[in-house]
DNA sequence: GCCGATATCAAGAATTATTCCAGTTATCGC
DNA sequence: GCGATAACTGGAATAATTCTTGATATCGGC
């Protein structure tokens, strides 16, 4: 279960370093970002949040810092149709509702004990890696 | 149930209307390219294959060609991650499993009666619209 | 604590897919 | 056939992202 409380995390939390990638300044200040406000931000977006804190820091190193949490299994990499990549700490096996009127993502989890897998046709043979997927719609 | 027989479309197969969509020469070899060979070409694909029969198509026409017949629910256009669109005359509710090692794409079907919504703990009043997924991986 | 090796970062240029724009051409209804 | 409208062309523009080059920071061994 994810917890919905997403509340503050000092930089102190956040180790040295997370599955092999050191985490320097610069991805503790990102990570942590994206830890606090949930909202599926673009790489644009963290490198406007951060600019008060790390006034000096590049988009550039923005896109590197979040490449490499993405690399490493830290954080995921989410698309939406062609539109910029946005950037999420849930780990946890998820998709996407995106709500068309507000514009918000919420995170969506199989029920208990369901994986994509089994309820479809899937060419035989076929061993699934990874899985994503996305609705559109709204909230009544 | 979707045929697995692509055999060839004869441009004179192609109505001059579908859906509210006059169909031009352009988009009438356009949409029969989409049709013979279902491997989910991008937009710069239909443009390389469309040379021959007409020299003198811009890959800007190959663009909005497709675009309009998206919008009148004609084709689908998919994404995956930050890869340029593909385009896809199956309008099946469908996802796609992408084998890594070939980078072949074959259409995905749900097993007969199941919906993704029925498998996935949605948010509250949640109303969906479309669904869209991919698998990765790989036949072995 | 110093030093070389390595990893990381910054800033701007380059790339890729896509869209826009302005002018031309084709098609439709009369 | 004629004017109105839609479609098409080719080149320029745009947006997101990646690349490149040089500068900085960090680590392990002494």
């Amino acid at each position: 279960m994810v917890s919905k409380a997403f509340k503050p995390v000092p930089a102190s939390e956040i180790p040295d370093e997370i599955s092999g990638l050191r985490m320097t300044r610069q991805r503790q200040h990102i990570y942590r970002i994206l830890l606090q406000h949930r909202d599926h931000p673009t790489a644009n977006d963290v490198f406007m949040r951060i600019k008060d804190t790390l006034p000096n820091l590049s988009l550039a190193t923005v896109y590197t810092c979040l490449d490499a949490m993405v690399k490493h299994g830290i954080i995921r990499q989410v698309n939406f149709d062609r539109g910029p990549s946005r950037f999420c700490p849930n780990l946890a096996e998820h998709g996407h509702f995106h709500d068309v009127t507000t514009g918000i993502i919420h995170d969506v989890q199989f029920r208990p004990g369901i994986h994509l897998a089994d309820v479809l046709d899937l060419p035989p043979g076929a061993i699934i890696k990874n899985v994503e997927f996305t609705l559109r719609g709204q909230l009544s």
